[in-house]
DNA sequence: CGATCCGCTGTAAACGTTCTCAGTAATCCT
DNA sequence: AGGATTACTGAGAACGTTTACAGCGGATCG
């Protein structure tokens, strides 16, 4: 009895709501109004949910946001599953999206910036009714195209102020530097850095971020102990660290990424070095592999989680009330101090 | 010019087939079949595509859904985004979906059985052409509704035979006892299994293949060598080991899962054993972590992005053609030596 | 007691496509 | 040359909802 499907049987086809509406003797307006719980006489509301339950009735979704013009689902456009930071992102999304009643559509760009331009221009396809993106980079036609898109869209990471769009930010510049400092005051002096692209906006912001600080504690700039990774995986960072030691001897690395610094972790392991005896190692975005790194990871805290869930829920609220004025909303960097960037073995200073 | 809105500014509303067709001078028939690549006369149709790009027109999702019943979406169900194994399916799914021009709807259930039911029965909304469903484990109710799923179905993981319904499979007990034989061939003795709960279809299948592995290798079994964590994840991993250790002096442990495996690394540590010398463990999934952690991780490897891959495969093929008969895919596991299943330490056998 | 309002209901018009069907002109075959 | 076939087109009916509007009893008010 629990699952029946009621005498629908009969016909293949999947019940609409004029056969509810037939079944009790009812036209389809007061069926959908019944149903979607406007005011109506209780023994017509008694017999509508009763005969939509006998023959199983769902609304078709289709149908429904034709008409609505709503489809009660958002996108998250975001550059690579395979990034734990973009995967914390969309378990916060995901969270504030179920809960809040939206079905979420994925797109993996793959870091591409054309694939970027496309998912904007499809919402005007309108089988969503916002987006929350994650570029890589900003282009002026990223720009152009946010602020004609055809639906709400929430930006996460850094936009030219005159965008009229919602953001939700980070200063990673700043969270690059809290790490060289806090790297410094640990007594290591000659501090590399394993970058990931420069053209990315993380990229371009970890760079000033490191140089801000190299500068603030008057360490000299060497650009031997800067090496830059293809992109932002575990084996970008694995190889570009190879490379930066084979011309240098760091005593310490900011890596951009959790992941360049796991691999640099590895890289370090196979050329001998012990972290964070010989080598400290910190990385950013503060994502959950740094506690399954051994030695745990220090890592530059980006609020991850909490972006995505602000920007989950700015975007919602903008879908409800689209007339609010655009939000800038900006989230703090703070270190997490683990293992790997203890300090140096003692009286050991070559 | 590039991306010129045309002189559709006039009016705010997305231009429909209709304002096309008016303006090319045609039919709004002719307009559609135009641009869906149907026979055209040479001259209407460049009249329509150039019509089209002067407006702008991008026909609308909802309702060509609602007349063509195809949305050109396909869901991906899943028990937890947090787990890098069912992260792995999302990006070879994502990628197989993309490829094909189908986009992607994502719903995490929490290992929820309710949840999946629900994800179930809203396959009647329609708003989704088909769906891959990861259940946690499958009760008679799922077999039900899996039977009258109103749109196709792949199912990864287990099933019973008589639901037709297409299933993407890996012996996982096999695994299991593969990774069995493997400590037992290089001298462990007293073999622990940290298994997650035994309710889900994994941690039951683990669990058979455990204990198959311990007879064929002539092994004592003992209850006080196997603990089950709550769920299938780090924490989880961390505090069942701790249990296990408090009790039981294993020399090796199977953990049913990677994230296990890590969770009882750390455990093992916190209580002055190392890895591999006096505790060697085994994880199962082979996930991208099992490089990453120290040392790094042996396991079985479930063929994870195979298994979506075809489960993909399968799924859009089913649309396209849904009177197929249900096929069964098969896949074989194997496992990934490294280096924290390598022999014990020599002569400490006490 | 007639006018006004209130609460509910049914009719019918959207929403923007796709696709069947019939119609028309041009081409083919015998 | 006449009928058959071909190649394209336009009118209009779906698809399954939501919702503006009008109708219609019954209650309320002066």
């Amino acid at each position: 009895m629990t699952t029946s499907d009621g005498d629908a049987g009969s016909n293949g086809a999947a019940p609409t709501l004029a056969e509810v509406a037939r079944l009790a003797n009812v036209s389809v307006a007061s069926a959908s109004r019944a149903l979607n719980g406007i005011k109506t006489q209780p023994e017509t509301l008694e017999q509508v949910l009763a005969a939509a339950a006998r023959v199983g009735y769902v609304p078709n979704a289709s149908a429904r946001s034709l008409r609505s013009k709503r489809t009660g689902q958002v996108a998250f456009s975001m550059p690579d599953v395979a990034n734990p930071a973009y995967t914390s992102m969309l378990r916060a999304i995901q969270g504030v999206a179920r809960e809040r009643g939206y079905r979420l559509v994925l797109h993996s760009t793959g870091a591409d910036a054309a694939e970027e331009l496309a998912i904007l221009r499809d919402l005007r396809r309108r089988f969503v009714d916002g987006l929350i993106l994650v570029p890589i980079n900003v282009t002026p036609e990223h720009a152009e195209e946010l602020s004609r898109a055809s639906a709400p869209v929430v930006v996460i990471g850094r936009l030219p102020a005159e965008v009229p769009v919602d953001v939700v930010e980070v200063d990673s510049r700043r969270g690059a530097a809290l790490a060289v400092k806090h790297l410094h005051a640990h007594g290591r002096r000659r501090i590399g850095f394993v970058n990931g692209p420069v053209k990315t906006t993380p990229g371009h912001a970890r760079r000033l971020g490191y140089l801000d600080a190299l500068r603030a504690v008057g360490l000299q700039r060497d650009d031997a102990l800067v090496e830059t990774a293809e992109d932002f995986t575990l084996d970008a960072g694995h190889e570009a660290t190879l490379r930066l030691l084979a011309r240098a001897r760091p005593d310490a690395l900011l890596c951009a990424n959790d992941l360049l610094a796991l691999g640099a972790i590895g890289a370090l392991r196979s050329t001998g070095c012990e972290v964070p005896a010989d080598v400290a190692v910190v990385g950013m975005d503060n994502s959950d592999l740094g506690a399954i790194a051994w030695p745990a990871l220090t890592s530059v805290d980006l609020g991850t989680s909490e972006r995505a869930r602000r920007a989950a829920s700015l975007l919602l609220d903008r879908i409800e009330d689209p007339d609010r004025a655009p939000e800038r909303i900006r989230v703090a960097p703070k270190l997490v101090v683990r293992a790997s960037s203890a300090r140096a073995r003692k009286g050991r200073r070559p």
